[in-house]
DNA sequence: CTATGGCACGGATT
DNA sequence: AATCCGTGCCATAG
């Protein structure tokens, strides 16, 4: 009867727990990596097992003891995600898997680490000796959008060796991820893109030549212009425009475009996916699979050895130990806490954001964290501690930030995107506002002005001919 | 006079 | 309690 106070939920936690599994929350993959790395190391009481795989798939038992992947999808409708916790070592970064065979597991768990480190990895192994001083030269002259602003001929110069030396490194390197890098222009990253993306699946016929031939137009997002020069009606136009925006980066170093104006990826650093949506398989109308990766191999659990040792420990160390075990409980406890919170997070985000995840930016949900926070009978900033930082990859590979999903404005920035690369002539944001709440988005004139800015468009009068470079 | 961007306020969200 | 976001008002540019 006294301990009645405690919780009204089911779980026994303490607030120690809770602290605990509030700051493990927030982590992101990596800082988990560090955090379990560091405690591993100062507590004797912790040990690491590795679970058996799958031997199908390849991929960890660890928690449940089944295979995720093989056994459910029977029991699955399409509707229905897979959703599970698995270890980081499977993750593929960007999936483009330029070699596959030469990418040791070991490698990426350093992620992130800076651009020019990250290529130079991917590519030392194809890399001849002599050309290692040249690949570092290129690395690190790039900028912040992973371009190379320095003629190849300077290069080539002061590293006395001929151009063509020089111009075949730079190949190497823009075929590895981010695919386009060490390009020296924003179309020639997206040309490179095209083509490593014509090797795994169809591209839109009209593509390369929109790229070629009308780069500048199509930023200027002219596309009735670009229509007439590819002889093709603007409505094509539209949908090739969408397909380059939704799968090619003309700055490669950035995670998406899209919000290039906003410049809000932390420059130089490398983001590695917390969670993984995918499509079963790959193919269409399959299941979603959602892995929240987890940053080490295998479980947590504790040493069985050392609680041996703590039964006849000598006397002085009695305590201590104790104190060890406890704490190591704890962490593992709370691990599986985190994920299990992860989990039923995807779970109802999947959800909700289904189209949004399938189809892209237009069907976003407004939700919003407190929303969440009902439905997992969690408090708010629980789960406001659960999506920050994290970022996930979606079944076309784009790599976005968690906190994207609670977006309040994005359905409607990308319906005024819409609205704005189908006008005839330029509408001043009194009209676009009109237009907005036909569609059902009641908006301010005053607020218009912000999402185009947002979105990196000209007010109406300078969007005619004025071209504005892409660049920020 | 119209279209925009800046500043600031109030309500919602975190 | 701190922050973010949509909006209204006003100054300014065209």
């Amino acid at each position: 009867m006294i301990l009645q106070t405690q919780s009204h939920s089911l779980r026994p936690l303490t607030t120690a727990h809770l602290a605990q599994t509030m700051t493990l929350l927030e982590l992101n993959g990596e800082q988990l990596r560090q955090k379990i790395e560091s405690e591993l190391a100062a507590n004797p009481a912790l040990e690491q097992v590795d679970d058996h795989h799958c031997p199908s798939c390849g991929r960890s038992q660890s928690t449940a003891g089944i295979c995720p992947l093989c056994s459910h999808p029977r029991e699955v409708t399409p509707e229905q995600p897979i959703i599970f916790v698995s270890p980081y070592s499977e993750f593929v970064p960007g999936e483009y898997r330029p070699s596959a065979e030469e990418t040791p597991s070991e490698e990426w768990s350093a992620l992130p680490e800076d651009l020019p480190a990250y290529v130079l990895h991917q590519i030392a192994g194809e890399l001849a000796e002599e050309d290692r001083p040249l690949a570092a030269h290129i690395l690190t002259s790039l900028d912040d959008d992973g371009l190379l602003r320095l003629p190849i001929s300077e290069i080539a110069r002061y590293h006395h060796v001929p151009l063509g030396r020089v111009q075949r490194l730079i190949v190497q390197i823009q075929h590895a991820e981010p695919v386009g890098v060490g390009s020296s222009t924003p179309q020639e990253a997206l040309l490179v893109q095209l083509e490593v993306l014509a090797e795994t699946g169809p591209v839109h016929p009209f593509a390369r030549r929109a790229i070629l031939e009308g780069m500048e137009l199509l930023s200027r997002r002219a596309y009735h212009e670009l229509g007439r020069i590819l002889g093709a009606p603007t409505a094509e136009v539209q949908r090739l425009a969408a397909f380059i925006s939704e799968n090619l980066n003309p700055y490669p170093a950035r995670a998406h475009w899209g919000d290039i104006h906003a410049g809000a990826d932390s420059p130089h650093l490398f983001i590695t996916p917390d969670i993984l949506i995918s499509r079963l398989n790959d193919s269409p109308n399959s299941p979603l699979v959602v892995e929240i990766l987890s940053p080490f191999a295998g479980s947590l659990r504790i040493n069985p050895l050392f609680r041996e040792a703590l039964a006849n420990a000598p006397e002085e160390k009695i305590e201590s130990w104790q104190e060890h075990l406890d704490q190591a409980t704890q962490f593992v406890k709370c691990i599986q806490q985190r994920n299990h919170t992860m989990v039923r997070l995807m779970q109802i985000m999947v959800r909700l954001q289904r189209r949004f995840i399938l189809e892209g930016d237009a069907y976003l949900m407004p939700i919003t964290r407190a929303q969440l926070a009902v439905e997992l009978d969690v408090h708010e900033s629980t789960v406001s501690r659960a999506v920050s930082g994290k970022a996930v990859q979606l079944p076309n590979r784009r790599i976005v930030m968690l906190d994207k999903f609670f977006d309040r404005s994005l359905q409607i920035r990308t319906a005024l995107r819409d609205l704005i690369a189908q006008e005839k002539r330029p509408m001043s944001d009194t009209e676009i506002a009109k237009k907005l709440l036909q569609l059902g988005y009641p908006v301010a004139r005053r607020t218009v002005a912000k999402y185009r800015s947002m979105e990196g468009i000209l007010p109406a009068r300078l969007r005619h001919n004025g071209a504005k470079p892409l660049s920020t």
